[in-house]
DNA sequence: CGAAAATTTGACATGACTCAACTGGAGTGG
DNA sequence: CCACTCCAGTTGAGTCATGTCAAATTTTCG
């Protein structure tokens, strides 16, 4: 049996941070299983249990959290090599706070819970893995923080289309908008300031 | 030699995650070192390297950051039991964005970026111990994200007073007012609204 | 082509900021 | 032990960045 071919990108992914034997990548790719979704469908409803850590092969997703009045509100978004899930319902098996939805179809490869503390056992150097891939968001978590607090709206939106030329193409501005912490109003007005920038 | 009573909280922090053994708390206690701070001092200045993480054994601290206009944002607070660090600066060996300042009399327990190497390779279960660690991080971060974006500044210092009373206490209003991304003046005026909630 | 979704634009509203003055401790030195 | 200063906190008047609402326009896609 060979490893699955569908998951090769996730398996760079890990290259980047440890060595994987041939061994260790079979049984990995046992512990994996790839899905598929259609642009609109939901990989994770607010108030269900996160069951999956998904690592993104193709296409492109975004979280967002429903307050009590109705309005969304944009946490995440995720492209090829990215991961997503809602973290705290995934370690804890408790009611999510976020929804996960396509914004394209996508093909996702997915850790249960279950599995993933199978492969910290069976794989040791997964910790090693998980652990510099926390740091990385964490960093980047913390810069965000910041940005939002130390940043005027329009500069945060420079910002973000500098890092992320990539999913400004891809994503609706009202998701950016969300994301970015303004209305989709406001970042129209702000564009329009804008285009000689 | 007997491993130091010192560091004695910074054991019982990890046998959280992991059951460690004596002889890994000795190994433990000899990559850590101990170190006493006086208030106002800073423990990492925007620009150096951050060559410590630091475990809070007693005392107070804060990060901020300054911008080129030399507004200051408060990044994070740490007492008792929390760990401080500029994790960009410390993971890359490059000059900070944070300073490290102590908010009263401090004593750090404090690994410095060779020891962690040495550690995660003498005592595996520490990748554990760290992943775990950041995963509980980054869960806080991206709350405090969706917090910022979501609520205004009235209940995000409502939900502040409710989360980290301890902190309400120990530290001046006008670094929480920054913590919550508000003016001074501003929150005085919450707080004035806010008297008989 | 037609309907729905996304974006733009304008008038008006407001939450939060700025600046400046004032109050009230907490040191500090004479 | 008083006088002085310094810093944190408060208050008020005026302002600005961003939000709200509604209508017009453009884009997407079945």
């Amino acid at each position: 049996m060979e490893t699955k071919r569908e998951i090769k990108p996730l398996i760079e992914y890990i290259n980047q941070f440890v060595v994987m034997s041939p061994e260790e990548e079979l049984i990995l790719s046992k512990y994996v299983t790839c899905r598929n979704y259609l642009k609109k469908q939901y990989v994770l409803q607010q108030g269900d249990i996160c069951t999956h850590e998904s690592f993104v092969i193709k296409g492109c997703l975004n979280t967002f959290f429903v307050n009590d009045e109705g309005d969304k509100f944009v946490g995440s978004f995720a492209v090829e090599n990215w991961w997503v899930v809602d973290l705290e319902s995934f370690i804890n098996q408790t009611p999510a706070d976020f929804n996960i939805q396509c914004l394209e179809n996508c093909t996702l490869a997915q850790i249960s819970r279950q599995n993933s503390l199978l492969l910290y056992e069976k794989i040791p150097k997964l910790e090693r893995v998980f652990r510099m891939m926390l740091q990385q968001a964490f960093c980047f978590s913390q810069r965000r923080i910041v940005n939002n607090l130390s940043k005027a709206a329009k500069d945060r939106y420079l910002d973000f289309k500098k890092q992320f030329p990539e999913i400004e193409r891809r994503v609706p501005q009202y998701l950016i908008a969300s994301y970015l912490g303004i209305t989709r109003e406001f970042l129209s007005k702000i564009k329009a300031q804008t285009i000689f920038d």
